[in-house]
DNA sequence: AGGTAATTGTTATATTATTACATCAGAACT
DNA sequence: AGTTCTGATGTAATAATATAACAATTACCT
């Protein structure tokens, strides 16, 4: 593990290892099923987003992938969060202008995101109540949904009882 | 009316009048109440935002407000912009990076956002069947909440049905 | 191998936002 | 009236975020 150094909640590199990889070849059969290409860069940003279980800033990332790819350049950085987000690998987090890994790909991808302040880790919750909730209001607007943000800023519950 | 050109579904030029200045005298009052200054260029931008229904873009507010106030820079725009928002008369659409004018500033602040795609106007709805589920999951995740941010996109009834 | 579409390289630039410091205007005090 | 304090604004520079346009390369299909 190399640039995995920030503190996080869970409970050993162990872990957020196997929780890295498990995302990682995940994402690797979704691309194989969709018959689409996880390239090497896509790979690697996508890598470089679940080291870290806070959300990333894109300039960040391109720093953080020049070691990789000496030629990286803003649009490779974001030509690759727009392919992962297409395939509902990553969210972006719009109240940061940022990125996250995303746990669901496979399944309803939008979740509501509870960012924390203090540990500024994001927690992605399906939360079906408010989802319903959200469907039964825009029907009584009479609008239709194409896509949702849910950003929750606040102190997450390690934070709180730390 | 100056700058209000854009197609809305308000039903005639002289309704939105009444909305606009209604949402300004209101801002005016809480202003008053809380102790705070609604300056002349805090008021212009304010009333800015409100002549559309739409969302505003930061740089399109700067343009509009130059031919009132020769000197304005972005600083001036986002000083006004960061007063409003503390102030509650305005939100700032996270996944816009935009803003538009609060309906109720001195109720509930913090609403669900319905984005049209088409029109780009945007309801503000207080959802309080949402924001319950909201709660709930929140408490159940043991997160404890500062602000939110729920936006919607898609089309809007006025849009779906023209 | 040749043709095509997708991906990446490369440069430039657009858009959004902040920082830092100077100046000014008004309220509160003496 | 002058002094001081505070909040608001003026001003310049720059930081941070994102996209556009076009060339070169690679992957895939037949």
């Amino acid at each position: 593990m190399t640039s995995q150094t920030e503190l996080n909640h869970y409970s050993s590199e162990h872990n957020h290892n196997q929780c890295v990889s498990l995302a990682l070849s995940t994402a690797q059969s979704l691309c194989n099923e969709r018959g689409v290409l996880l390239t090497t860069i896509r790979y690697q940003v996508l890598t470089l987003i679940w080291e870290s279980h806070k959300a990333v800033k894109a300039y960040e990332l391109l720093d953080r992938l020049r070691p990789l790819q000496a030629a990286a350049k803003p649009a490779t950085i974001y030509r690759a969060l727009d392919f992962l987000i297409e395939q509902g690998l990553i969210h972006r987090v719009e109240s940061l202008n940022a990125f996250v890994g995303c746990r669901c790909s496979d399944q309803q991808h939008e979740q509501l995101l509870l960012i924390c302040k203090l540990c500024e880790q994001v927690d992605e919750r399906p939360a079906p109540e408010v989802m319903s909730a959200l469907l039964d209001e825009s029907k009584q607007a009479g609008f239709m949904i194409h896509s949702k943000a849910i950003e929750i800023h606040g102190i997450c519950i390690h934070c709180r009882t730390k």
